[in-house]
DNA sequence: TTAATATACGAACGGTCGTACGTATTGTCG
DNA sequence: CGACAATACGTACGACCGTTCGTATATTAA
């Protein structure tokens, strides 16, 4: 019978998880390309052998990858807009945790989904496919939240929302300054009072 | 005295314009760095070091790119919205013009510049300066129209409106889907008439 | 105890990368 | 004519890539 704890998969599992957690951070700053098995080696003091037979190819590793970077998201961003009361003052939370999700480097590089959306999205594999249901699931969640709030025209302000929130991370990107971020706030902030007023 | 006419220069000129016609459409689906010299002599059927000779070194490649594109951008985006007559037509003409550039793939990866922004904007280098130089002068150019249309708060709509065309791109780029484009394009119409009728 | 399993390592494979060097060809200019 | 310049090519270099193989070690299972 296989036991609940078993030492060699828990070494295995810890070695696993050190590699993903600097593997999604160098994802989010050189994309899921940039991500090389020795980088992650000599990075984290190990073999670079150990590292593929822990995740068996590449592509695998990138696989690993993004369900890591989804998990950290949810627990960023979607746990704390769930927690707040329905309604408006939930779909502001979660406008809000995303905006710190993105200011605070959760991830190195700002959004781990918006850094690697540009390379992974002109190919065909896996990992692209894994990268749109995560995209989809997320602007479900958004139009659900707008929906709940009483809006008009949920998924076209989902879409707006989202729009704003990935307009400042690229900001604070490539121009290095924080002022997308409050003038992503400002905008959504009145573009719900306008919609909220006119009901 | 040098003649005006160099057959050499012509001839390295028009090889020069052919890898960079090829340059840019790779780099749109792959970013800067997916480009690689030898892959753009092969599809082009020339040696590699041809294409090492004739632009130095990789970040003389990456440079000369991106200075394509902004040339292809230019007379796509910019010389169509200028044509047009002065406030908010003007306004409006750029905005479709932004959007027919991405969709109708001017660059094989959608718009250049929003391809390459992730990968560069990690590093440090003069690419990233130079992108970060182009991307100033489209939010002042796009200010500008604003501002000349008469509506308040020039660099907030700005910055809506070009959150609204990225997300069209990225929408069409990763989920290879149209309803961005029709999206974006009701977002800012919608945009553009509340804020012009409340003047 | 013995056999099987999961990590870990070192070494090597073929392949591609950016770059540099030597050379031939073609065009320009004194 | 000769000297020089700009393309173009072939070759080679060191570095890194992902992957595979053999082996060692610790843990579990029979």
């Amino acid at each position: 019978m296989t036991q609940v704890l078993d030492g060699r998969r828990v070494r295995g599992d810890a070695t696993r998880r050190a590699i993903l957690r600097r593997a999604v951070d160098e994802a989010s700053l050189s994309g899921l390309d940039g991500l090389t098995i020795g980088g992650l080696a000599s990075a984290l003091g190990i073999s670079k052998s150990n590292v593929a037979t822990l995740f068996g190819s590449k592509l695998d590793l990138q696989l690993a990858t993004i369900e890591a970077a989804r998990e950290i998201f949810i627990d960023a961003v979607i746990v704390p807009g769930l927690a707040a009361p329905h309604g408006l003052p939930r779909l502001w939370a979660i406008v809000d945790a995303w905006l710190t999700y993105s200011e605070s480097r959760t991830f190195a590089g700002g959004c781990f989904f918006r850094a690697v959306a540009a390379d992974a999205s002109a190919k065909d594999d896996a990992a692209r496919e894994l990268l749109v249901q995560i995209d989809v699931e997320w602007a479900e969640f958004l139009t659900r939240a707008v929906r709940e709030a009483g809006l008009p025209d949920p998924e076209g302000l989902a879409f707006e929302i989202t729009a704003l929130l990935d307009a400042a991370n690229l900001m604070s990107q490539l121009h290095r300054s924080p002022r997308g971020y409050a003038q992503a706030r400002a905008s959504i902030r009145a573009r719900l009072d306008a919609v909220d007023n006119s009901r």
